[in-house]
DNA sequence: TCTGGGGTCCTAGGACCC
DNA sequence: TCTGGGGTCCTAGGACCC
Protein backbone atom coordinates (compact mmCIF):
# COMPACT_ATOMS: atom_id res chain seq x y z
CA UNK A 1 0.00 0.00 0.00
CA UNK A 2 1.10 3.67 -0.60
CA UNK A 3 0.20 6.65 1.73
CA UNK A 4 0.27 9.88 0.46
CA UNK A 5 0.26 12.87 2.29
CA UNK A 6 -0.42 16.64 1.53
CA UNK A 7 -0.12 19.62 3.59
CA UNK A 8 -3.62 21.73 3.26
CA UNK A 9 -2.94 24.81 1.82
CA UNK A 10 0.41 24.94 2.52
CA UNK A 11 1.54 28.25 1.57
CA UNK A 12 -1.20 29.92 3.36
CA UNK A 13 -0.68 27.30 6.25
CA UNK A 14 2.98 28.49 6.37
CA UNK A 15 2.15 32.04 6.74
CA UNK A 16 -0.33 31.14 9.47
CA UNK A 17 2.07 29.02 11.87
CA UNK A 18 3.59 32.02 13.18
CA UNK A 19 1.00 34.69 12.98
CA UNK A 20 -2.07 32.41 14.33
CA UNK A 21 -4.06 36.03 14.57
CA UNK A 22 -4.87 35.01 10.61
CA UNK A 23 -6.59 31.66 12.15
CA UNK A 24 -10.48 31.40 10.98
CA UNK A 25 -9.64 34.21 8.37
CA UNK A 26 -9.01 34.51 4.65
CA UNK A 27 -5.17 34.25 3.93
CA UNK A 28 -4.02 34.16 0.15
CA UNK A 29 -0.32 34.05 -0.92
CA UNK A 30 0.83 35.64 -4.09
CA UNK A 31 3.17 34.25 -7.51
CA UNK A 32 6.42 35.91 -7.64
CA UNK A 33 6.13 39.54 -8.48
CA UNK A 34 2.84 39.33 -6.69
CA UNK A 35 1.44 38.57 -9.63
CA UNK A 36 -1.23 35.80 -9.33
CA UNK A 37 -3.18 34.30 -6.61
CA UNK A 38 -1.02 30.49 -5.89
CA UNK A 39 -2.36 29.34 -2.67
CA UNK A 40 -5.49 30.05 -0.37
CA UNK A 41 -7.10 29.25 2.54
CA UNK A 42 -10.37 27.90 3.16
CA UNK A 43 -11.88 30.76 4.20
CA UNK A 44 -10.30 32.73 0.89
CA UNK A 45 -11.87 29.52 -1.44
CA UNK A 46 -15.20 29.99 0.18
CA UNK A 47 -15.35 34.04 -0.44
CA UNK A 48 -15.06 32.45 -4.55
CA UNK A 49 -10.94 33.48 -4.74
CA UNK A 50 -10.19 31.48 -7.59
CA UNK A 51 -6.38 29.50 -7.67
CA UNK A 52 -4.31 31.44 -10.47
CA UNK A 53 -6.28 34.58 -10.69
CA UNK A 54 -4.45 37.85 -11.56
CA UNK A 55 -4.71 39.45 -8.04
CA UNK A 56 -5.66 43.07 -9.38
CA UNK A 57 -8.69 41.13 -10.50
CA UNK A 58 -9.83 39.83 -7.27
CA UNK A 59 -8.31 42.96 -5.55
CA UNK A 60 -12.37 44.28 -4.73
CA UNK A 61 -12.83 40.71 -2.85
CA UNK A 62 -9.51 41.31 -0.83
CA UNK A 63 -10.64 44.67 0.29
CA UNK A 64 -14.75 43.42 1.21
CA UNK A 65 -13.53 40.35 3.01
CA UNK A 66 -10.55 41.78 4.73
CA UNK A 67 -8.33 39.09 3.05
CA UNK A 68 -4.65 38.63 4.64
CA UNK A 69 -2.14 38.72 1.29
CA UNK A 70 1.45 37.76 1.09
CA UNK A 71 4.06 37.93 -1.69
CA UNK A 72 5.54 34.49 -1.83
CA UNK A 73 8.34 33.21 0.64
CA UNK A 74 9.93 30.18 -0.81
CA UNK A 75 12.47 30.55 2.31
CA UNK A 76 10.08 29.99 4.79
CA UNK A 77 8.20 27.52 2.65
CA UNK A 78 11.17 25.13 2.28
CA UNK A 79 11.97 25.09 5.77
CA UNK A 80 8.95 24.45 6.91
CA UNK A 81 8.33 21.44 4.17
CA UNK A 82 11.58 19.93 5.36
CA UNK A 83 10.09 19.60 8.88
CA UNK A 84 7.04 18.13 7.34
CA UNK A 85 9.46 15.77 6.34
CA UNK A 86 11.51 15.15 8.96
CA UNK A 87 7.82 13.94 11.35
CA UNK A 88 6.97 11.99 8.43
CA UNK A 89 10.71 10.20 8.30
CA UNK A 90 9.68 9.18 12.11
CA UNK A 91 6.69 7.19 10.63
CA UNK A 92 8.49 5.14 7.85
CA UNK A 93 11.98 4.72 6.16
CA UNK A 94 10.83 5.24 2.57
CA UNK A 95 9.30 8.50 1.49
CA UNK A 96 9.52 10.01 -1.98
CA UNK A 97 9.11 13.89 -1.87
CA UNK A 98 7.19 14.55 -4.61
CA UNK A 99 6.75 18.03 -4.39
CA UNK A 100 6.66 21.00 -1.45
CA UNK A 101 3.85 19.86 -0.05
CA UNK A 102 3.73 16.26 -0.69
CA UNK A 103 5.11 12.95 0.15
CA UNK A 104 4.53 9.11 -1.23
CA UNK A 105 5.03 6.39 1.65
CA UNK A 106 5.45 3.01 0.99
CA UNK A 107 3.72 1.25 3.56
CA UNK A 108 5.63 -1.82 3.23
CA UNK A 109 5.30 -5.07 6.23
CA UNK A 110 2.19 -3.55 7.66
CA UNK A 111 -0.15 -6.21 7.17
CA UNK A 112 -0.92 -6.44 10.47
CA UNK A 113 -1.57 -2.52 10.78
CA UNK A 114 -4.70 -1.01 11.65
CA UNK A 115 -4.01 1.65 8.40
CA UNK A 116 -6.78 3.95 9.27
CA UNK A 117 -5.64 4.17 12.95
CA UNK A 118 -1.94 4.27 11.68
CA UNK A 119 -2.74 7.49 9.07
CA UNK A 120 -4.53 9.10 11.92
CA UNK A 121 -1.77 8.93 14.49
CA UNK A 122 0.88 10.22 11.41
CA UNK A 123 -1.72 13.13 10.37
CA UNK A 124 -1.60 13.97 14.25
CA UNK A 125 1.49 14.11 14.69
CA UNK A 126 2.66 16.23 11.97
CA UNK A 127 0.28 19.08 12.42
CA UNK A 128 1.20 18.91 16.19
CA UNK A 129 4.83 18.85 15.37
CA UNK A 130 5.05 21.45 12.69
CA UNK A 131 1.60 23.84 12.92
CA UNK A 132 1.10 22.33 9.34
CA UNK A 133 -2.48 20.63 8.61
CA UNK A 134 -1.98 17.63 6.60
CA UNK A 135 -3.92 15.25 4.93
CA UNK A 136 -3.48 11.15 4.22
CA UNK A 137 -4.95 9.06 1.35
CA UNK A 138 -4.08 5.48 1.48
CA UNK A 139 -4.58 3.12 -1.47
CA UNK A 140 -2.71 -0.07 -3.30
CA UNK A 141 -1.31 2.31 -6.25
CA UNK A 142 -0.13 5.91 -6.10
CA UNK A 143 -2.70 6.98 -8.39
CA UNK A 144 -5.38 5.68 -6.13
CA UNK A 145 -3.35 7.23 -2.79
CA UNK A 146 -3.71 10.85 -4.35
CA UNK A 147 -7.69 9.92 -5.22
CA UNK A 148 -7.87 9.08 -1.62
CA UNK A 149 -6.28 12.04 -0.06
CA UNK A 150 -8.77 14.35 -2.18
CA UNK A 151 -11.27 12.51 -0.12
CA UNK A 152 -9.58 12.75 3.03
CA UNK A 153 -9.62 16.68 2.16
CA UNK A 154 -13.10 17.82 1.00
CA UNK A 155 -14.93 15.35 3.23
CA UNK A 156 -14.78 16.32 7.12
CA UNK A 157 -16.01 13.06 7.70
CA UNK A 158 -12.89 11.08 7.51
CA UNK A 159 -11.24 13.34 9.75
CA UNK A 160 -8.28 13.77 7.47
CA UNK A 161 -7.29 10.13 6.17
CA UNK A 162 -8.89 8.14 3.72
CA UNK A 163 -8.24 4.41 3.01
CA UNK A 164 -9.48 2.76 -0.19
CA UNK A 165 -8.14 -1.03 0.73
CA UNK A 166 -11.28 -2.80 -0.70
CA UNK A 167 -12.62 -3.36 -4.53
CA UNK A 168 -15.60 -1.74 -3.57
CA UNK A 169 -14.38 1.65 -2.27
CA UNK A 170 -12.33 1.76 -4.97
CA UNK A 171 -15.07 1.33 -7.64
CA UNK A 172 -16.97 4.08 -5.43
CA UNK A 173 -14.59 6.64 -5.57
CA UNK A 174 -13.70 6.45 -8.98
CA UNK A 175 -17.60 6.70 -9.40
CA UNK A 176 -17.54 9.98 -6.96
CA UNK A 177 -15.03 11.40 -9.35
CA UNK A 178 -14.76 13.31 -12.51
CA UNK A 179 -11.82 12.13 -14.40
CA UNK A 180 -10.27 15.35 -15.27
CA UNK A 181 -9.33 15.37 -11.11
CA UNK A 182 -7.65 12.05 -11.72
CA UNK A 183 -3.55 12.61 -11.39
CA UNK A 184 -2.23 12.35 -14.95
CA UNK A 185 -5.55 13.31 -16.44
CA UNK A 186 -5.39 16.90 -17.94
CA UNK A 187 -7.08 19.44 -19.68
CA UNK A 188 -6.81 17.85 -23.28
CA UNK A 189 -7.17 14.68 -22.28
CA UNK A 190 -10.43 15.25 -20.46
CA UNK A 191 -11.82 16.83 -23.36
CA UNK A 192 -10.54 13.95 -25.99
CA UNK A 193 -12.59 11.58 -23.44
CA UNK A 194 -15.54 13.72 -23.46
CA UNK A 195 -16.17 13.18 -26.72
CA UNK A 196 -16.69 9.42 -26.20
CA UNK A 197 -18.51 9.51 -23.63
CA UNK A 198 -16.49 9.22 -20.47
CA UNK A 199 -17.17 12.00 -17.94
CA UNK A 200 -15.91 9.85 -14.64
CA UNK A 201 -13.16 8.17 -13.36
CA UNK A 202 -15.11 4.69 -13.16
CA UNK A 203 -16.38 5.27 -16.95
CA UNK A 204 -12.23 5.97 -17.76
CA UNK A 205 -11.55 2.49 -16.08
CA UNK A 206 -14.34 0.51 -18.64
CA UNK A 207 -12.56 1.86 -21.66
CA UNK A 208 -10.83 -1.11 -22.90
CA UNK A 209 -7.03 -0.82 -22.57
CA UNK A 210 -6.20 -1.41 -25.94
CA UNK A 211 -7.96 1.63 -26.91
CA UNK A 212 -6.61 3.95 -23.91
CA UNK A 213 -3.11 2.76 -24.80
CA UNK A 214 -3.92 3.84 -28.68
CA UNK A 215 -5.20 7.33 -27.77
CA UNK A 216 -3.51 8.58 -25.03
CA UNK A 217 -0.20 6.23 -24.78
CA UNK A 218 2.03 4.87 -22.50
CA UNK A 219 1.28 7.24 -20.05
CA UNK A 220 -3.01 7.19 -20.12
CA UNK A 221 -2.53 2.93 -19.85
CA UNK A 222 -0.42 3.12 -16.61
CA UNK A 223 -3.33 5.74 -14.95
CA UNK A 224 -5.71 3.34 -15.99
CA UNK A 225 -3.66 0.22 -14.80
CA UNK A 226 -3.26 2.02 -11.37
CA UNK A 227 -7.14 2.86 -10.93
CA UNK A 228 -7.42 -0.72 -11.58
CA UNK A 229 -5.21 -1.57 -8.41
CA UNK A 230 -2.33 -2.39 -10.22
CA UNK A 231 0.63 -0.38 -9.53
CA UNK A 232 2.94 0.92 -12.21
CA UNK A 233 4.18 4.06 -10.84
CA UNK A 234 7.09 3.58 -8.48
CA UNK A 235 8.26 5.12 -5.57
CA UNK A 236 11.30 6.77 -6.14
CA UNK A 237 12.98 7.97 -2.82
CA UNK A 238 16.13 9.09 -4.51
CA UNK A 239 15.68 12.10 -6.45
CA UNK A 240 17.12 11.90 -9.95
CA UNK A 241 19.75 13.98 -10.94
CA UNK A 242 17.63 17.36 -13.00
CA UNK A 243 18.30 17.04 -16.82
CA UNK A 244 17.80 20.85 -17.36
CA UNK A 245 18.00 23.51 -14.78
CA UNK A 246 16.20 26.53 -15.31
CA UNK A 247 16.25 29.67 -13.84
CA UNK A 248 13.66 32.58 -15.01
CA UNK A 249 12.53 35.67 -13.61
CA UNK A 250 9.67 38.63 -14.31
CA UNK A 251 10.82 41.89 -13.71
CA UNK A 252 9.06 44.05 -10.85
CA UNK A 253 9.58 46.70 -13.78
CA UNK A 254 10.00 46.51 -17.45
CA UNK A 255 13.50 46.75 -18.47
CA UNK A 256 14.82 48.48 -21.90
CA UNK A 257 18.66 48.81 -21.80
CA UNK A 258 21.39 46.21 -21.87
CA UNK A 259 23.13 46.98 -18.69
CA UNK A 260 20.15 46.20 -16.85
CA UNK A 261 19.47 42.68 -18.44
CA UNK A 262 23.15 41.70 -18.54
CA UNK A 263 22.72 41.81 -14.40
CA UNK A 264 19.76 40.18 -14.32
CA UNK A 265 20.88 37.63 -16.81
CA UNK A 266 24.32 37.35 -14.81
CA UNK A 267 22.37 36.51 -11.84
CA UNK A 268 19.91 33.77 -13.24
CA UNK A 269 23.35 32.20 -14.54
CA UNK A 270 24.96 31.86 -11.24
CA UNK A 271 21.83 30.84 -9.28
CA UNK A 272 21.67 27.66 -12.29
CA UNK A 273 25.51 27.61 -11.70
CA UNK A 274 25.08 26.48 -7.95
CA UNK A 275 21.66 24.39 -8.56
CA UNK A 276 23.94 22.57 -10.54
CA UNK A 277 26.81 21.90 -7.98
CA UNK A 278 24.27 21.40 -5.74
CA UNK A 279 23.71 17.98 -7.34
CA UNK A 280 27.09 17.61 -8.33
CA UNK A 281 27.14 18.08 -12.05
CA UNK A 282 28.28 20.25 -14.75
CA UNK A 283 26.56 21.38 -18.26
CA UNK A 284 27.89 21.91 -21.51
CA UNK A 285 24.60 23.85 -23.22
CA UNK A 286 23.20 26.94 -21.98
CA UNK A 287 20.46 28.83 -23.09
CA UNK A 288 19.35 32.56 -22.66
CA UNK A 289 16.02 33.93 -23.31
CA UNK A 290 14.53 37.39 -23.35
CA UNK A 291 10.89 38.85 -24.08
CA UNK A 292 8.57 41.50 -23.97
CA UNK A 293 5.30 41.67 -22.03
CA UNK A 294 2.88 39.13 -24.42
CA UNK A 295 -0.06 40.61 -22.07
CA UNK A 296 0.46 44.34 -23.58
CA UNK A 297 -1.04 44.16 -27.30
CA UNK A 298 -0.49 48.07 -27.60
CA UNK A 299 3.53 47.19 -27.42
CA UNK A 300 5.91 46.10 -30.30
CA UNK A 301 6.87 42.40 -29.30
CA UNK A 302 10.05 40.33 -29.20
CA UNK A 303 10.89 37.03 -27.63
CA UNK A 304 14.45 35.35 -28.42
CA UNK A 305 16.94 32.74 -27.43
CA UNK A 306 19.88 31.53 -27.79
CA UNK A 307 21.93 28.52 -26.89
CA UNK A 308 25.27 28.05 -26.99
CA UNK A 309 27.63 24.80 -26.77
CA UNK A 310 30.51 25.25 -23.90
CA UNK A 311 33.85 23.67 -25.41
CA UNK A 312 34.34 21.93 -21.66
CA UNK A 313 31.05 21.21 -19.20
CA UNK A 314 30.98 23.62 -15.94
CA UNK A 315 29.48 24.40 -12.89
CA UNK A 316 31.53 27.60 -12.72
CA UNK A 317 29.30 30.66 -11.73
CA UNK A 318 31.92 32.69 -13.89
CA UNK A 319 32.09 31.01 -16.82
CA UNK A 320 28.25 29.73 -16.94
CA UNK A 321 27.46 33.31 -16.29
CA UNK A 322 29.89 34.48 -18.82
CA UNK A 323 28.61 32.39 -21.65
CA UNK A 324 25.39 33.55 -20.55
CA UNK A 325 25.85 37.73 -21.20
CA UNK A 326 27.62 36.40 -24.28
CA UNK A 327 24.60 34.83 -25.67
CA UNK A 328 22.44 37.83 -24.53
CA UNK A 329 24.41 40.89 -26.01
CA UNK A 330 24.15 38.67 -29.36
CA UNK A 331 20.06 38.33 -29.42
CA UNK A 332 19.38 41.97 -27.18
CA UNK A 333 17.66 44.59 -29.34
CA UNK A 334 17.24 47.97 -28.43
CA UNK A 335 13.85 49.75 -28.00
CA UNK A 336 12.03 47.38 -26.93
CA UNK A 337 10.75 47.39 -23.04
CA UNK A 338 11.63 43.47 -21.30
CA UNK A 339 9.52 41.79 -19.12
CA UNK A 340 11.07 38.47 -18.66
CA UNK A 341 14.95 36.74 -19.05
CA UNK A 342 16.02 33.44 -18.16
CA UNK A 343 19.13 31.02 -17.83
CA UNK A 344 18.39 27.49 -18.95
CA UNK A 345 21.25 25.00 -18.85
CA UNK A 346 21.65 21.13 -20.46
CA UNK A 347 23.01 18.49 -21.41
CA UNK A 348 24.20 17.83 -17.79
CA UNK A 349 26.73 15.27 -16.62
CA UNK A 350 27.97 14.18 -13.39
CA UNK A 351 31.18 15.98 -12.08
CA UNK A 352 33.07 13.15 -12.19
CA UNK A 353 32.98 12.14 -15.99
CA UNK A 354 32.94 15.53 -17.55
CA UNK A 355 34.93 15.11 -20.95
CA UNK A 356 38.34 17.30 -21.35
CA UNK A 357 39.69 19.54 -23.93
CA UNK A 358 43.26 19.59 -25.47
CA UNK A 359 42.64 23.34 -25.85
CA UNK A 360 41.06 24.07 -22.83
CA UNK A 361 42.92 26.89 -21.35
CA UNK A 362 40.70 27.12 -17.84
CA UNK A 363 41.84 26.32 -14.55
CA UNK A 364 39.06 24.18 -13.39
CA UNK A 365 40.63 23.10 -10.04
CA UNK A 366 40.98 27.00 -9.16
CA UNK A 367 37.46 27.55 -10.13
CA UNK A 368 36.41 24.23 -8.33
CA UNK A 369 38.30 26.00 -4.72
CA UNK A 370 36.87 29.32 -5.63
CA UNK A 371 33.14 28.00 -6.11
CA UNK A 372 33.15 25.88 -3.22
CA UNK A 373 34.78 29.00 -0.88
CA UNK A 374 31.58 31.08 -2.34
CA UNK A 375 29.35 28.85 -1.77
CA UNK A 376 29.90 27.89 2.05
CA UNK A 377 30.08 31.70 2.55
CA UNK A 378 26.73 31.82 0.80
CA UNK A 379 25.12 29.24 3.18
CA UNK A 380 26.31 30.68 6.35
CA UNK A 381 25.77 34.49 5.75
CA UNK A 382 23.03 34.12 3.15
CA UNK A 383 23.14 33.85 -0.79
CA UNK A 384 22.84 37.40 -2.03
CA UNK A 385 26.13 38.27 0.10
CA UNK A 386 28.28 37.59 -2.24
CA UNK A 387 28.27 37.63 -5.76
CA UNK A 388 29.93 38.29 -9.49
CA UNK A 389 30.06 42.26 -9.98
CA UNK A 390 28.19 41.65 -13.37
CA UNK A 391 25.31 41.08 -10.98
CA UNK A 392 24.94 44.86 -9.51
CA UNK A 393 22.64 45.85 -7.17
CA UNK A 394 19.64 44.18 -9.26
CA UNK A 395 17.18 47.28 -7.61
CA UNK A 396 16.28 48.30 -11.37
CA UNK A 397 14.72 44.94 -12.02
CA UNK A 398 14.25 43.20 -8.58
CA UNK A 399 10.73 41.12 -8.08
CA UNK A 400 7.90 43.08 -6.98
CA UNK A 401 7.35 41.76 -3.30
CA UNK A 402 5.28 44.40 -1.53
CA UNK A 403 3.74 41.51 1.19
CA UNK A 404 6.57 39.50 1.68
CA UNK A 405 6.39 37.63 5.40
CA UNK A 406 9.62 37.45 7.71
CA UNK A 407 12.09 34.29 7.14
CA UNK A 408 10.62 33.28 10.42
CA UNK A 409 12.46 30.42 10.72
CA UNK A 410 15.50 30.60 9.09
CA UNK A 411 17.04 34.26 9.77
CA UNK A 412 17.50 35.39 12.89
CA UNK A 413 17.41 39.11 11.87
CA UNK A 414 13.82 38.83 10.90
CA UNK A 415 12.97 37.31 14.12
CA UNK A 416 14.30 40.31 15.83
CA UNK A 417 12.71 42.66 13.78
CA UNK A 418 9.27 40.97 14.63
CA UNK A 419 10.33 40.99 18.23
CA UNK A 420 10.96 45.15 17.98
C1' DT B 1 -0.42 49.60 -13.34
C1' DC B 2 -1.20 44.71 -12.67
C1' DT B 3 -1.02 38.42 -15.60
C1' DG B 4 4.53 32.80 -11.91
C1' DG B 5 8.23 29.41 -12.18
C1' DG B 6 10.31 24.90 -12.78
C1' DG B 7 10.25 20.49 -14.23
C1' DT B 8 9.34 15.45 -16.78
C1' DC B 9 7.91 12.16 -20.28
C1' DC B 10 6.32 10.68 -24.82
C1' DT B 11 5.80 10.74 -29.86
C1' DA B 12 6.46 11.83 -34.65
C1' DG B 13 9.37 12.88 -38.11
C1' DG B 14 13.75 13.89 -40.19
C1' DA B 15 18.61 12.84 -40.77
C1' DC B 16 21.78 9.57 -40.95
C1' DC B 17 24.06 4.90 -40.73
C1' DC B 18 25.17 0.13 -42.71
C1' DT C 1 8.42 -3.83 -64.94
C1' DC C 2 11.73 -3.29 -61.53
C1' DT C 3 14.10 0.88 -56.83
C1' DG C 4 15.49 -3.02 -49.37
C1' DG C 5 15.41 -3.41 -44.70
C1' DG C 6 16.56 -2.27 -40.24
C1' DG C 7 18.34 0.56 -37.15
C1' DT C 8 19.83 5.00 -34.00
C1' DC C 9 19.89 9.70 -32.70
C1' DC C 10 18.13 14.22 -32.38
C1' DT C 11 14.63 17.80 -32.14
C1' DA C 12 10.27 20.06 -31.73
C1' DG C 13 6.05 20.04 -29.85
C1' DG C 14 2.44 18.44 -26.90
C1' DA C 15 0.81 16.99 -22.54
C1' DC C 16 1.21 16.59 -17.86
C1' DC C 17 2.61 17.75 -12.83
C1' DC C 18 3.34 20.92 -8.60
Amino acid sequence: MYALVDCNNFYASCERVFNPALNGKPVVVLSNNDGCVIARSQEAKDIGIAMGVPAYQVEPLIKTHNVAVFSSNYQLYGNMSERVHATLAEFAPELEIYSIDEVFIRLSGMENFDLKQFGTKVVRTTTKNTGIPVSMGIAPTKTLAKLANRFAKKNKGYKGVCLIDTDEKRIKALQLTEVADIWGIGRQTAKKLAKVGVKTAFEFTQLPRAWVRKNMTVVGEKTWCELHGEPCIELETVPPDKQQICTSRSFGKMVEDLPTLTEAVSTYASICARKLRNQKSCAATLMVFIHTNNFREDLPQYFKNSIVHLPVATSSSLEISQYAIRELERIYLPNYLYKKAGVIILEIVPETSVQGNLFDTVDRDKHKRLMKAVDQLSDRFGKDKMKLASQGNGQKWKLRQEKLSPCYSTKISDIITVKL
